[in-house]
RNA sequence: GGAGAGAUGGCCGAGUGGUCGAAGGCGCACGCCUGGAAAGUGUGUAUACGCCAAAAGCGUAUCAAGGGUUCGAAUCCCUUUCUCUCCGCCA
């Protein structure tokens, strides 16, 4: 939510930059500002109401307590006139806040100064290039069938188990995954990063607070006897476990890390795309998250940004960085860079990480501050990005490496699988 | 799952219908004391919203959450959540 305060101070601004998702915001906000008059005189007639029965209880103590019965009984006839009135007043201002919560709602967060409008994937400007494609023979095989061939991952037996979309891995591939695992947990600390490990299912409250409700509603596994849903990502358990705080600026920039399984449901995707490991309902990932002082969140994404890049550089993987354009990006985010990977035998580039600053517009919602140098409470920044996600990186490394003879194993991933070739 | 006990400020803990945003202690901040420190001592120490140009100040709300009784609720009643103890079950 971008606070109301931001509303009030330059409405003209948050109607101009959000032009840049494409959204039309002037007759939200105007709503928004006159509404949020009403609510604030609503309160003000309410409080001085609720005053006077205070004062006229106190009175009305001290009577009985002196015995003077009668007058007291007196004066309860003018407070339940009082009270009356208070309800009616609560019920309106109740109604307003609720009318003005569902507005502030729908407006998505400002988009920083750097995003350029745009209305699609298409309009995304590349940053950064690095890393050689390999030119593979004709022979070349995507990653599915590599996985078949070396016994690495079943799609089919995940079908038999679950469903189309949740694979078993195995043998080397299980181990290839337990070992990109430790590996991205491993730089993440390294970098500072406080490792979680995370419940994998959170309430109602917590999806709320992260944003996945009520937007993304169907996107989530939801169990209803426990009204529970499966995360999407740690972002969501991790994100919450400041919901409510505040925090000391000392403490900034507060950096997290988790690995977890991610559950989505994807309704509406099919096609080639999904094919493989290019799209599923259960996936592995390290997520990084930063919660930052206003002042420094931009240099802390570019610090995210690096430590991304460092991450497939290490694994030999030809990337580009991408800035989303207003169009492509989410509701929540101010900015986000993209990290795709190439993937030499399907020829196109893959989404790996998704790196954001969201600025004040999660912490809001979230309610999670800081106190400042001069012991001011304010909305602190959030931040995250996928440091990495898995199987698109799998995808990549098996097609790119592939050999007549194996696949070879990055050897920064030596240490971690025990053993250098797939064969 | 069954039976019982409980949830109060950063922490501990008092408070069972009135002047309680809440005693006392700890912690923390600032000052005094000291050559310096400890000890001692003094003062201060929640959040949200509203009024106000702003500060000061004032008002309102908040004692797990929500609802109710009452002129008045931390205190009484109901619901929910969570914690602890015992029993059952179990990786």
């Amino acid at each position: 939510m971008i606070p109301l305060q931001t509303l009030r101070e330059k409405p003209q601004y948050v109607i101009e930059r959000l032009k840049v998702k494409n959204f039309e915001a002037e007759e939200i906000v105007n709503n928004i500002l006159s509404l949020d008059e009403e609510r604030r005189k609503t309160q003000k007639s309410l409080d001085e109401k609720l005053a006077e029965s205070n004062q006229l209880a106190r009175e009305i103590g001290v009577l009985f307590k002196q015995g003077r019965t009668a007058e007291a009984n007196e004066m309860k006839v003018r407070t339940s006139l009082l009270k009356e009135e208070t309800r009616e007043l609560t019920e309106k201002l109740t109604f307003t806040e609720k009318a003005l919560d569902e507005l502030i709602v729908r407006l998505p967060n400002i988009p920083a100064e750097q995003v350029k409008s745009g209305k699609s994937a298409a309009d995304n400007e590349v940053v950064l290039q690095e890393g050689n494609i390999p030119s593979l023979g004709s022979d070349a095989l995507p990653h599915w069938e590599l996985a078949q061939k070396y016994n690495l991952i079943s799609f089919e037996l995940g079908a038999k188990v679950t469903g189309a979309g949740f694979p078993f891995y195995i043998g080397k591939g299980a181990k290839l995954q337990r070992a990109l695992i430790s590996f991205f947990l491993d730089e993440a600390v390294a970098a500072g990063f406080l490792e979680f490990e995370t419940p994998l299912m959170v309430n109602e409250d917590s999806a709320f607070a992260t944003g996945q409700l009520p937007d993304k509603e169907g996107q989530m596994y939801h169990v209803p006897v426990d009204n529970l849903y499966l995360i999407p990502t740690a972002e969501v358990p991790v994100t919450n476990l400041y919901r409510n705080t505040v925090v000391k600026h000392s403490e900034l920039p507060v950096k997290l890390c988790a690995y977890s399984a991610c559950f989505r449901r994807e309704a509406g995707s099919y096609g080639k795309d999904v094919r493989g490991l290019n799209r599923l309902h259960q996936f592995d990932k390290v997520e990084i998250v930063e919660i930052a002082h206003p002042d420094e969140s931009f240099k802390v994404l570019d610090e995210m940004t690096s430590h991304v890049a460092g991450l497939l550089r290490k694994l030999e993987l030809p990337f580009r960085m991408v800035r989303l354009c207003g169009g492509d990006m989410s509701f929540t985010s101010a900015i986000t860079y993209d990290f795709e990977v190439y993937s030499a035998a399907q020829q196109k580039w893959l989404e790996v990480s998704s790196v954001s600053n969201f600025t004040d517009f999660q912490a809001n919602r979230l309610k999670l501050r800081f106190k400042d140098e001069s012991g001011k409470i304010r909305l602190a920044h959030t931040l995250n990005g996928s440091a990495l996600a898995l199987p698109r990186i799998v995808a990549a490394l098996l097609e790119n490496n592939q050999t007549e003879d194996g696949i070879n194993v990055p050897q920064a991933l030596v240490p971690y699988t025990g053993f250098n070739k797939i064969s």
